[in-house]
Formats: C-alpha cells, structure tokens, sequence
DNA sequence: CTTCGACCGTGACCCCGGTCACGGGCTCGT
DNA sequence: ACGAGCCCGTGACCGGGGTCACGGTCGAAG
C-alpha cells in the first residue's frame, strides 16, 4: 500500500451544475433524509444547495478539519476511513447514491470524524449548516429522519465492535457478506469489492481475506463471477459469523 | 470467566417508589437530555415515570427483546454488554447517573441492540415509548439533544473501531485511560476498574492489560493507589495512543 | 482468626494472522 | 499491442497476544 500522501482536494472540485437526468429537487425527494417534505419544501431546498463534483480518489474532506456542509451523494460511491500515520485505512463505512455523509458536524459543531474519498467519480450535492438547521426547525420530519438514520448506524457500529472483538478473520468476511447481501435485498452482491477493500473494512490483511474467501468457495458457500459474489449457502455463512467455543 | 448463565431479572426488579435526595422532577432537570424543558414539562414528564432498581450483576434488559422503553440511571452505575456464545463479555459503554439507554429501540421500533446489566446496585427511571414520543413532539428540544447524544456515541464508536484495528492493546489501554479521564474532568480516574472490566472495554485479556498497566507504571506515566488512577504523563500517553510505524 | 472469593502478577506455550516476497493474470491508457 | 498498474494466489516467517496454570494479596463475611 503506498503511504499515500493525501492531497487537497485537486481539480474537480470546482461547482459544476450537473444538468442530469432530474432536477435536483426530483432527486432530493427520492432521499430517506428528506421523505417528508412536499413538493414545495424539496425546492426551496434545492435552491439552497450547490452541486459538486469528485474524481475517483480524490479526498472529500478531512478528518479534524472544522466542517459545515452536509453532503448527498448524487452519483457515485464515497468511502468513510480513518487512516493511520503509517498509512493504513480502516473503512468505517462505504456510501451510495441517496445517502449522506457529514451531518454530526452539523449537529454537534465538532470537526470531522473520519476522511470521506470518492470511490469512484461522484456528483455530491452540499448543503451548509446554517441552511440545514433552519429546515430541520421548519420541517421537523428531518430531524426525525436523522435520528433514524443515526440510530441505524449505531447499531451497525456497534456490531461491527462485537464483530472485532468475538470473531475470527473468515467470521468477519462472513458477516459482512451477510451484511451486504442484506442491503442489496438479493442473494447478490454487485459492487466491485476487491480483497483489499474487504480486508480494510473488517480489519484484516489482503492476503488473510484472499485465503478465507477461498475456503468460503471451496466449502461452496458462495461463488464469485466477474466483479460478483453470490450467496449459495446462507446457513453456513449465518453459522459462522457467530461466535461459537 | 465463569459462562454467566444469563438470569432473567430476579428479585429486586420491583417498582419501588424511591425517596430520595430529590423529587423526580427535580432529578431530570439535571439530565441533560431535558435541559430544555421548563418547570412544568418537567412535572408532566415526571408523571410519566416509572422507577425500577436493581441489584449489582442482574440483567436489566436482554439483546433481542423487543424493547419500547427508555431509562435514565438515577443511581449507580450500568454497562453496555455483548456476550458471546461462549461468555466472552464485550462492554460497548458504562453509563453513570443522568445518563440514559434504550433509545434506539424507541426510534426505531427495533430489537434491542444489547444487553444492559447494572455494575452497582441503581435505580432507574423508566419512560414507555408513547408517552416519549408525544414528549418529543411536544417539546423538539428533546430531539435536538438526543440528536446530539447519538452523534457523540458514534464519534466514540467509530474511535473505538479505529482503535481496535490501528492500535495494540497498549495503544488502546492509553487511549481509554485517556477518555475516561477526560470525562471525569481531572487527571484522576475514580471508577473501581478492575483490569478484567478494562480488558473487555478494549476486546483483550485480563493478563495482557495486567502486563501493560505495569509498564505504564514502571514508566511513570501513571500511578495507582487504591482504586484510583492517576495520569502522570498525559503526552507519554497521546503518544501512545497514536498510530505509529 | 480463618475462609472464601475477587483481583492481580507472572511464566510457558502456541496459534492466528500480519508482513514480506514473488509470480501470474486483467484491464487500461496511449 | 504492450507496458503499467491493479488485482489475486501462495509460501515462509514470526510476533503479539490469547490461553492455561499457578500463587499471592486483600477485604469481607462467618
């Protein structure tokens, strides 16, 4: 892994209008934070937001930095990390189309809690703080919304810790497996995961998470084709992401 | 450790009107959670309210249950568990007085996300879901505080992730020294912290704490005298705390 | 005072998994 | 189409830390 110095934000960064597909309030009604408001509260909100723009790599912000933008991923994929002097990341959470990203700042007013690097090229919709808070005091459906939300990773958090603590290396992989399986409903799992990926979002080596990927193959448990996994034996993998004597 | 066949809520789990020092009302003033509410909020609040103790080492709510309350500690102290199938203990947090849990069940109608069982004997206040929910309705400045209590508890978690995965258990031992001295204000830390409950704080074993602890001391970055830690070189400990190569 | 249970200190052992070092296969960009 | 990067597979090595097994201390209860 290349001690990757991390740069400022490089070119890309500019403000692109992005003339998609939709409006932007056409996209912000299809956001979880945002069912709730009606038609005209999604335009009015959309007036207050800008649009940026990231290529693949590039870092979105950093951690300690002070923070006042909430951020909507637009387009693309983006990665939560914590990263060590020596280099190393830890993926604390990878976020898609509709979610969001940078709202404790927000809330409580502390700097960033971890770097956020587009994963691949992505279009982020921002929002500053100011604006944020007084739609949250108008439409209290927001704040609702968020507590939800932070609930949930909460939760995901905190079994991510068990996770670390109770099981071993091919636990993890499975339960993150199972995990993903989830979020995407089916028994398919189509993002391009590389080892090295998985590796840092359960704490592991590249080369411990290629040798349990292939037993989980081997035992059948679950087959890879082109940039997908599938789930062929859920009961095993359930099994094993538990902890067991 | 002994397996620690889990007992449902024995004896002392009974509604005792508790008299004490202060009314109720009195009491969640102080919470911060209801800092925001004015006199007769409180009052009302307080007629919501149930109060429930428990004797140290008995299970106050089980992962898994569905859960529609809330509890705030009035006295003593309490721990956030999970507990493997084989009895090994992960404490997720400890909660002291004026603090609260069993939140997430109540926004978002899930199971519970863990166990909790008291450390000392305490005394909890108890809030059903509906009567919370119109509370929070009525008054939004319970949802902003809430909002800003989970923000904080992910920033802690996401830290211990990090933690678990970028540290050794030296690294993490500081780290926590570190918090816990930080949130009692002072370079002493009073709690009764047995190395066993510091070592399932930090996912590590009982002897390998022991063996650190020892070498903090013999470094003289801290000093122990009965049930008492004190921080002597809080900067030999930041250092220690940091990822390095 | 004695016993009993918690808690701490320490040595011996050993295994999971991190690190290093390669080699070989894809996919791009030019 | 041919390097240049990414990826993935695999072997060798070895070290942090878990586990086991004791012994010692101390406070509380009988």
């Amino acid at each position: 892994m290349p001690p990757a110095v991390l740069p400022r934000p490089p070119a890309g960064s500019r403000s692109i209008p992005s003339h998609l597909t939709t409006t932007t309030a056409d996209f912000l009604s299809t956001v979880p934070l945002f069912t709730g408001l009606n038609r005209e509260e999604l335009n009015s909100l959309a007036e207050l937001t800008r649009e940026r723009s990231h290529p693949r790599g590039s870092v979105i912000l950093f951690e300690n930095d002070p923070g006042d933008s909430l951020f909507v991923v637009r387009s693309g994929r983006v990665k939560v990390v914590l990263i060590g002097e020596d280099g190393r990341e830890v993926i604390l959470g990878m976020l898609g189309v509709g979610q969001h990203f940078g709202e404790l700042a927000l809330i409580d007013e502390q700097p960033r809690s971890a770097h956020v690097i587009a994963m691949e090229d992505a279009n982020l919709i921002v929002l500053r703080r100011e604006d944020f808070r007084k739609k949250v005091e108008s439409a209290p459906s927001i704040a609702w919304s968020l507590l939800l939300e932070l609930s949930k990773r909460l939760r995901r958090a905190d079994d991510k810790i068990g996770g670390l603590v109770l099981l071993d290396v091919p636990g993890r992989i499975a339960r993150l497996l199972l995990d993903l399986s989830e979020e995407s409903g089916t028994d398919q799992i189509e993002k391009s995961l590389t080892h090295q990926t998985i590796a840092q979002m359960i704490g592991a080596s590249r080369e411990t998470v290629s040798r349990a990927m292939k037993e989980f193959q081997e035992a059948g448990w679950i087959s890879v084709e082109r940039r997908r996994i599938s789930l062929a034996n859920r009961k095993a993998l359930e099994q094993r992401a538990q902890v067991r004597e």
